[in-house]
DNA sequence: AAGTGGTCTAGACCACTTT
DNA sequence: AAGTGGTCTAGACCACTTC
């Protein structure tokens, strides 16, 4: 088969939008990932059978598949084949949670509900989620402990649309970060976030729930993640005591 | 030519460490970037030549530069050609430099030095900067304003055998971010870094130089950068003043 | 032995830039 | 028109995993 005779930019007439033909497979292999056709964890069709799938060659369907794999959506593992990318499995844990100790190899933290409420979204609120002001959004805090410490208190919202049957009795015995219960019990997978990050001084309220005085510098980052289609679908306000831990920031 | 015929993984006996054709091609081509043959901002030779040079078909040499242009050390452009990096354009200043203002685009800050000085590396420095405590470094201290509001203050050491001529004079005469003067007059170019952030309060020195009360609460920014051959040749440690900007990260 | 992803090649054509 | 990187194909063989 001849590029052109499969490609639909080479049809007469101009071409106002030129995308390249792994791209136009990138979207539908990530179409399938996005409607659960292939779950998390799970193995996808061998590059052979979505070539034949896409009446494409080999060479295009793998270019399509790094492309995913450099953006954590899939991961390819030789001799065994592709997987669906999940966040319940231990090297995903620290994607996310970049706070690590100052000495000492990095592990889970303790979660330790403190509330789970539903509420109307405050307008701040309701422009990170992308939802209009008074929307339904479920509201968490809880306090994250390293080796029984208090280090982190954290409040996050999540559209209620999306989120339906969470409670704190499931939050608190799901084993694992939670990143997998919203990806295994409600269908929602994040795959990016953008945070924002600055130095504040601890409340009374954060200063009790951490054990320290008042007025203690605290790093206050602001997250919001996104899921397939760069949908906003959690607005992460998270306070952290990095008096023995700090924030590990890799550039490159 | 076949593969085998040049990969020498395949000669006979047991291959203990294979490494792939395209990864060496990547390894010489770092080679001639680190020993400047092709230096920064200049155009490298197409993939033709270079698959003649090495005499391997252009898609190893393409893939040796795919993964090159992925770690930023050079740029591809179609139709011209490719392009080792520099920090001496404006696509590369906040490369490093992550605080943005709060609302607003950003923009490149102002840089007044306020002490230039050789000593001896502090046990911690030489630690960080893998030299022997006691070796000679260039410490330098100065402070960054944005719209002409102190927002920064760092301090920085740098091995003084890669950076012998440096002074004020020459900090101050240029024009730019400080890694494109690090890469042009002194022939050392960061590629790489890590950064841990903390909050801390603001000490009485810091505060005068932000124009705030002492206690502030202030991101601590320790930086290590690296060069070729993951080197390191900077610790840098700043200060930034977080109430009308952040430290903005994307997490994938 | 069979199937998977990983590497390498050779050749064609496309899109973009410069001459 | 010529040169560059970008895309696509087809086929070969390698390394790893499973049966």
């Amino acid at each position: 088969m001849s590029q052109s005779s499969h490609n639909p930019n080479a049809a007469a007439g101009p071409s106002p939008t030129f995308s390249p033909l792994y791209q136009q497979i990138k979207a539908l292999i990530t179409q399938s990932l996005q409607s659960g056709e292939w779950k998390p964890g799970e193995l996808i069709p061998s590059e052979v059978e979505l070539a034949a799938r896409f009446k494409v060659s080999q060479g295009t369907v793998r270019k399509a598949i790094d492309e995913l794999a450099a953006e954590n959506l899939v991961s390819r593992r030789q001799g065994k084949g592709t997987f669906v990318s999940t966040h319940n499995e231990a090297r995903a844990h620290f994607r996310f949670l970049r706070l690590v100790p100052d000495e000492g190899v990095p592990h889970h933290p303790d979660s330790k509900i403190v509330e789970v409420k539903r509420m109307r979204a405050p307008a701040e609120v309701a422009r990170s989620l992308e939802l209009k002001s008074g929307d339904a959004v479920v509201f968490i805090k809880r306090v994250l402990s390293f080796d029984g410490a208090p280090i982190i208190v954290e409040e996050l919202w999540l559209p209620g649309l999306l989120f339906k049957g969470l409670t704190a009795e499931r939050l608190d015995e799901y084993k694992g970060p939670m990143y997998g219960l919203f990806e295994s019990e409600f269908g929602t997978r994040m795959i990016r976030a953008t945070e924002k990050l600055r130095a504040v001084c601890a409340d009374a309220a954060a200063a009790a729930f951490l054990g320290i005085a008042a007025g203690t510098p605290l790093l206050c980052a602001e997250r919001v993640s996104y899921t397939y289609g760069d949908k906003a679908v959690e607005l992460r306000r998270g306070l952290y005591l990095t008096e023995h831990h700090h924030y590990l920031n890799e550039l490159s």
